[in-house]
DNA sequence: ATGAAAGCGCTAACAC
DNA sequence: GTGTTAGCGCTTTCAT
């Protein structure tokens, strides 16, 4: 037996489809006909139809999250950021992790599948030109920073980079993100970016290596930076919590006191680095996976966005976490 | 200007919108028609709409992903898995987090929104008999273990105590997932279950303390397991890869030789357990969320499932990964 | 090979 | 306050 539709329900109740939609979903209606309908409807076991809603109201209640990466946790933090909030709001999240994990078919997907969400929101890079065009106003990127803001005092990494000037560092080493396309621009490449620009005038030597944002490759990448040929450096900033970990992980096993004979900071808070005692730029990635989700929902009903759960946009945005690394 | 419909696309092309349907979906239409079709597609930047092409197939091609909690990395794994293997057969992955982590309100999703989706997927507990009844065929658990499978290879419990007793332990602590809500049934509840089970005759002393599913959870456990009143016993059992985590970073901070002084093995295995050195129980996470996602799929295309790329069932799902912490 | 028509489940005008 | 009608975009018989 097929689920009953609304027009059972209003057969049951002897009333009409629209009274039945009215009923259910406060319009105007009697109290006698609510409950009439409610009685039905109960008795029927009847649901409403998710497709049938979207495909009159021209609204899909739903958002897509494409996500760079399942692994780093600044992200899933975001995705979970952005999950609780668009429930919140009635918004459910449909995950779409960049075939490959490239971003090279994200164009492809754009096209195909736009009209299913009501905001696409990319997690872990930034809006490339030819997905703008498509996508058009519903897509949204998180993690980006500078535009409207003012640079200084969201940048992590030109936080991080001015905390070890501060403490007199003057020779810092940045572990980034490697990928495998080059021509991807996400935010770890302009964290690279701000890195230099940030410190070239402060330290005496500023250099940097890309890795693979894990536990492995921020370990492999501490070895190569802190035995290598060159100089070992006197600090280190580690572009992702994950390469953090690693980094801790490998100045441990390499017999390095930390911060005597070299420092480290992270961007990225994460738990594990709090108990390693690790510092770190929380860049709050939870927040602003709230933060869009509310702005997707502001497109969609301006009006009605409860906001109260969400830290006003005032708040700084990034963060130090002090610990015992530095 | 409204997106083009498939009318738009007919009046276009000079056919009918039913000839546009079967000339894009390659159903019987003339060469040239299709050609003709594709044309005015192209020229109108039609596009398919999803919403009205579920209204009249009935089938959703997506799948609901019940996550218990985005901070277990086994589970982000298996989501990643599902996701994955879905994306390959054409389905998508709709993020369903219970709402307050405590899985109470799966009943009521369940009810409300069971058929937005062609199948429900829970990562991190097992399906209760309430919610059998509601969600029905739709609803499969990931992470059970037994049943129909034999249980001695396949519990990752049983592996663990198994190897400790073999390595002459005869004092073992199991740390294992407290919940907020007692009632709640989930894999971990199973494990800690199945810990007293496999264990009660070869141990001298078997106990166990649960704990938040965190690095944090399981540092503070460890502390208590390792330094409290009662004897210390000889070996650790972590209920999950961030207890494992945790607990590794309390027993050094501790300052307690491992192996040594204390033996410790984690179930499901973490990148870095590897690098930490600690012995593990892989549970293979991934290739449990693509396995998933194909029956699913089967369940829709029973045909047409591409099991190219999914372990065969056959193979061994728990794994010992051995390394220096026992 | 193609067109006409019905209908998927619901909501929104508009009339009563 | 409630019923009627129309239509969201597509697929799918059934004729032609």
């Amino acid at each position: 037996m097929p689920p009953a539709t609304i027009t059972d329900v209003a057969r049951a109740a002897g009333v009409s489809p629209s009274t039945v939609s009215r009923a259910l979903n406060g319009g105007r209606a009697s109290a006698a006909t609510i409950d009439q309908v409610n009685r039905a409807a109960a008795s029927l076991k009847y649901r409403p139809s998710y497709i049938g809603r979207v495909l009159s109201a021209g609204r899909t209640d739903s958002v897509a999250a494409v996500v760079a990466s399942l692994r780093r946790s600044a992200l899933i933090e975001a995705l979970g950021g952005l999950h609780a909030e668009a429930a919140r709001q009635g918004l459910s999240v449909t995950l779409v992790e960049p075939s490959g994990g490239q971003g090279r078919d994200d164009a492809a997907f754009l096209r195909r599948d736009r009209d299913r969400f009501d905001g696409i929101v990319l997690l872990g890079r930034t809006v490339a030109e030819s997905e703008r065009e498509i996508g058009g106003e519903k897509l949204i990127a998180i993690g980006s920073y500078g535009k409207d803001e003012t640079v200084g005092t969201l940048d992590p990494t030109a936080t991080a980079a001015e905390h070890l000037r501060r403490l007199g560092h003057r020779s810092v080493h940045y572990i980034g993100v490697a990928h495998a396309d080059p021509e991807r621009t996400d935010y770890d490449g302009s964290r690279e970016t701000s890195f230099f620009r940030s410190c070239s005038d402060s330290f005496v030597a500023a250099t940097s290596s890309g890795t693979a944002p894990t536990v492995e490759g921020g370990f492999s990448a501490t070895v190569t930076a802190v035995t290598g040929s060159s100089a070992r450096p006197s600090a280190l900033i580690a572009g992702t919590a994950e390469i953090a970990i690693g980094s801790a992980t490998a100045l441990r096993q390499l017999g390095l006191h930390v911060p005597g004979d070299i420092a480290l900071i992270g961007i990225e808070d994460h738990p594990l680095a709090a108990l390693l005692g690790v510092t770190t730029i929380d860049v709050g990635s939870e927040a602003r996976g709230r933060r869009i989700a509310c702005d997707v929902a502001k497109t969609l009903h301006p009006e009605a966005v409860d906001m109260s759960a969400v830290p006003p946009v005032s708040a700084p945005r990034v963060s130090l976490r002090l610990r015992s690394s530095c």
